[in-house]
DNA sequence: CGGCCTGTTGATGCGACTCAATTCAGGTGG
DNA sequence: CCACCTGAATTGAGTCGCATCAACAGGCCG
């Protein structure tokens, strides 16, 4: 079994580049934990006892207020990790993890993963590096809420979306939101009705076509503009 | 001179519990660099050679829109250390740093640091709980921006300032903001007009006074519930 | 079929940004 | 020492973006 996971490891990027002793010592601590669909995961403010790694399904990190209305800080795809800033300098998640989809997991607790990180100069830098990349995504949420409006930030998704399914922004090109669109506009900062209006006013512009969560990108130019935040 | 930097290290808190030979080190290749108020220290999208330690000064990291609005997205005081991010995954800065007042600092040029990184568990273990917490933090304000009001971030912003410096929270305890209200309103998310009204909502409703940048807090109870979100 | 969830569209109201005018404080030079 | 200038802070009026409330259409499933 361990050897399983040690092959599942070695193409996780905080991973990488790892010694096979090192990752032999990750996987026997490794455990798998699976979430069927709107379970939790952890809450925000609990103790963290480690972290996890997602194999399959989706997972979204939020932020939910007394008055019921949630912001999506980040959508989790397999191979990724999360609740990893927890187990380090907070001893609480900061976040609450909930499952989209079922989903299973691999967890690491905090101690044994600690210990490992001190004797693994290169996983350490992995993590710092893992890190650093979620503080600037984290900086660029920032940048976008507070300096933009909503069809800025609903631009700058689709280009960025774009970038990462096939490496360029062009016309016709086509991106999948595997979300739904009530959960777009959370992770947007915003409500699904202003986004359905959003989108309506980019597809009137003929900026993007769109349907039934496929969007196709028809003046790249002018999107980058609008993601830029000149008005529309 | 390397035994004057390497005192002044032992006191930061990255740099906490290294051995002296690590500090020697550490020593060996910070150098001095100090910045007039009001010069650019970095600029985002700026290649990162490094990163800094403020000694003394304060340091605004900001982002800005083209058409001139400014987002603060952390004031630096003595003793912190900036552009620590950059040095790791990214190779450019996330944002533009700039002295608020004639700032003193110690720079830490990549290269060399990155192979000290390596040859202590320590520093790594330190400069992670650093980037953990500086995580958390975002995740805050990504909060606070996305779900509250102004006067719940200006709230919350004298509770923690209040803790911060008083330990506790309690009626009659005085905060000194050490900024200009329309960096703070910066900070907040938002621009001084609104700051001004906001901070008059409060005096009025009893839960602070304030005087030339002095706020005194009158109703802990009430201001925790503004921060909470409770409308006004 | 009827329930439910997701998404769309319309009408309305509120919070916060904009623009503009005024006051105030600090610093400078005559 | 006071007049002057400059940038910060305040206050008012108007506008705009977006959330809210509400109604409704379409798809899915028990």
């Amino acid at each position: 079994m361990a050897e399983d996971k040690a092959g599942i490891l070695r193409r996780i990027y905080l991973f990488s580049g790892l010694t096979e002793e090192d990752l032999a010592a990750l996987a026997r601590l490794a455990l798998h934990r699976d979430f069927p669909k709107d379970a939790i995961i952890f809450w925000e403010g609990r103790e963290a006892a480690g972290f996890f790694i997602l194999l399959a399904g989706q997972v979204k990190l939020m932020k939910s207020s007394p008055d019921g209305k949630e912001y999506i800080l980040r959508l989790v795809g397999p191979g990724e990790t999360f609740g990893e800033a927890a187990v380090l300098a907070e001893d609480v998640y900061p976040a609450t993890a909930v499952a989209l989809s079922d989903s299973r997991t691999l967890y690491f607790p905090k101690g044994p993963f600690l210990a490992l990180l001190t004797s693994s100069p290169r996983l350490a830098r992995n993590m710092l590096a893992t890190m650093s990349r979620l503080l600037y995504h984290l900086t660029r949420q920032l940048e976008d809420l507070s300096l933009k409006e909503v069809s800025a930030r609903l631009a700058r998704f689709i280009l960025e979306k774009c970038r990462e399914i096939h490496g360029e922004v062009a016309p016709d090109l086509v991106i999948e939101l595997n979300i739904s669109k009530t959960h777009l506009a959370s992770y947007l900062g915003t409500i699904s009705e202003t986004l359905s209006r959003t989108l309506t006013r980019l597809k009137a512009l003929g900026v993007i076509s769109e349907e039934k969560g496929r969007i196709t990108i028809k003046d790249p130019h002018l999107l980058e503009n609008i993601a830029r935040g000149v008005k529309i």
